[in-house]
RNA sequence: GUCGCCUUCGUCUAUCGGUUAGGACACCGGGUUUUCAUCCCGGCAAGAGGAGUUCGAUUCUCCUAGGCGAUGCCA
């Protein structure tokens, strides 16, 4: 069993491509089969590099691993032009030079009689050896095939004109090169999205006149934008790598996804192996579905919350890194993450809130600093107890806040909260005894000092 | 225009003819909590419209409407 993803390098790797080749991967994995990865750079003028590398870089960052790839097309054009030939041979293709103008006239002519263009026939010139190479498309008759998803579809030939196969500049074009390389891939799943249902009849087509067997096909239904139009760039961040950028965990990425026209009864978690495990083609939907950042940013908090601390520093290093965070002047990160886990819902967030533990800071938050440090002589007392702490613990540190509470007969709140924007200068923070041990004691009391004299 | 695909709460979805149409996100209440968050409890909210088949349709069929897609020497 073989699937593959095939993405053209023109711009960023789109949030909805990867769903596709989330589904096709998974589909592989779940009958250990393989997964290939194939660019389909044909389109010269609008492939770049920039754009290979984005999609290397993006399966790289969530995790999907193909066992064959990546493919080229480019490298493959001596294969493509040896089919061109043979179907030139066998009369199954032909030379076209006819005009935009004498096309459009051929087209209305056909439509009058409820066709559409098959040019053959009206090319004057029937020994070209130039021109364009069009395929020539049945004239009538149906093209019939089950869709993995969508069920039956039926498309008369009528609908179909004669395709181009190869340009002027006899580079092949789109609907050649899949049907090639997927044959020649061994590819037995064509999973892609239904803006190719289409094109699918047409490649139908194609591959009854090489004699090759058809591979199955289902055809996704596309993710759209809030306003139910094709999701872009207006109405979402679209690029993947934006995703790394934006504190998500990959899995957590991938999960929101995947249940994003897929459903496994009323779950809405899953892990990685949970996902491969449990998907299935037929409890894909068909109808499209509008992407919500809401829920995807509430099902990374979940993954974050569920993840293992190793896992969460595995991605959480690269954060820290763009934000200039060096861990080693400061508590252990795992006792920082465990501390955070609970409380961000991206890896962002938790990388801004890690800074406390790690940087010094030279003000607080003045609004904050002018209503909590009004009582000098509680910071006094706590700073000069928290001096005197030998064993520098939550739980001591605890104590202490309670004592100082008792001595002064206030409750926890007036002694914790100007506490918690001494040592965080912003006034968000966690547990605040916790917060103090891993802020160690001599930044505690740096920091409280410095309360003291704001 | 033509052809194709699609249609359950605002959003993602469950339902394999018989349910008070379930869950999740969001939102709104309430509780726990030393802030925020977490956590717990509760609430709001749906079968596009019309025919037909059936004892019974969200579920099957057809029509209409609407949405999306294709109609490229893009993929």
């Amino acid at each position: 069993m073989k699937s593959r993803f095939a993405p053209s390098p023109t711009g960023d790797l789109h949030i909805g491509s990867i769903r596709t080749a989330l589904f096709a991967w998974a589909w592989a994995k779940k009958h250990q089969g393989k997964f290939v990865l194939r660019i389909e750079d044909t389109d010269i003028e609008r492939s770049t590099k920039s754009s290979i590398n984005n999609i290397l870089e993006s399966m790289d960052w969530l995790g999907l691993e193909y066992e064959e790839g990546p493919f080229y097309q480019t490298n493959n054009f001596d294969r493509y032009k040896e089919i061109i030939k043979q179907l030139l041979n066998n009369d199954k293709a032909y030379y076209c030079q006819c005009s935009k103008e004498r096309l459009q006239k051929l087209r209305e002519d056909a439509l009058k009689k409820g066709d559409k263009a098959k040019y053959d026939g009206h090319c004057k010139n029937k020994n070209l050896t130039t021109g364009v190479v069009r395929f020539k498309n049945p004239t009538q008759g149906l093209v019939v095939f089950n869709d993995e998803i969508k069920g039956e579809i039926i498309i008369n030939n009528k609908e179909l004109d004669d395709l181009i196969i190869a340009r002027y500049d006899s580079t092949p074009t789109y609907n050649l090169t899949v049907v090639i390389d997927d044959h020649d891939m061994g590819i037995d799943y064509v999973i892609r999205g239904d803006d190719h249902i289409n094109n699918t009849p047409r490649q139908i087509n194609l591959y009854k006149a090489l004699n090759w067997d058809l591979p199955k096909f289902a055809h996704l239904p596309m993710i759209l934008g809030s306003d139910g139009k094709r999701l872009s760039k207006r109405h979402a961040v679209v690029g993947i790598m934006n995703y790394k950028q934006q504190g998500f965990l990959p899995e957590a990425l991938l999960n929101y996804l995947a249940r994003l026209g897929w459903s496994y009864g009323d779950k809405e978690l899953f892990s990685i192996n949970e996902l491969i495990e449990l998907f299935t083609l037929k409890n894909i939907n068909k109808s499209p579905a509008i992407f919500d950042s809401t829920k995807l940013l509430w099902i990374n908090q979940e993954h974050i919350k569920n993840s293992s601390i190793k896992n969460i520093n595995k991605h959480l290093a690269w954060h820290l890194q763009q934000k200039n965070i060096i861990i080693n002047d400061g508590p252990d990160i795992n006792k920082v993450i465990q501390h955070l886990q609970q409380r961000s819902k991206t890896l962002v967030e938790m990388a801004e809130q890690s800074k406390m533990f790690y940087q010094d800071f030279d003000k607080f938050e003045e609004n904050l600093a002018n209503k909590h440090f009004k009582d000098k002589k509680m910071l006094q007392l706590l700073l000069s107890k928290l001096e005197k702490l030998n064993i520098w613990e939550a739980d001591n540190i605890k104590i202490i806040i309670q004592d100082v509470c008792s001595e002064l007969d206030i409750g926890f709140g007036k002694v914790g909260q100007p506490f918690r924007l001494a040592l965080s200068g912003s006034g968000n923070a966690g547990n605040i005894d916790i917060t103090a041990e891993l802020v160690g004691k001599k930044r505690t009391l740096q920091r409280l000092k410095m309360a003291i004299n704001f």
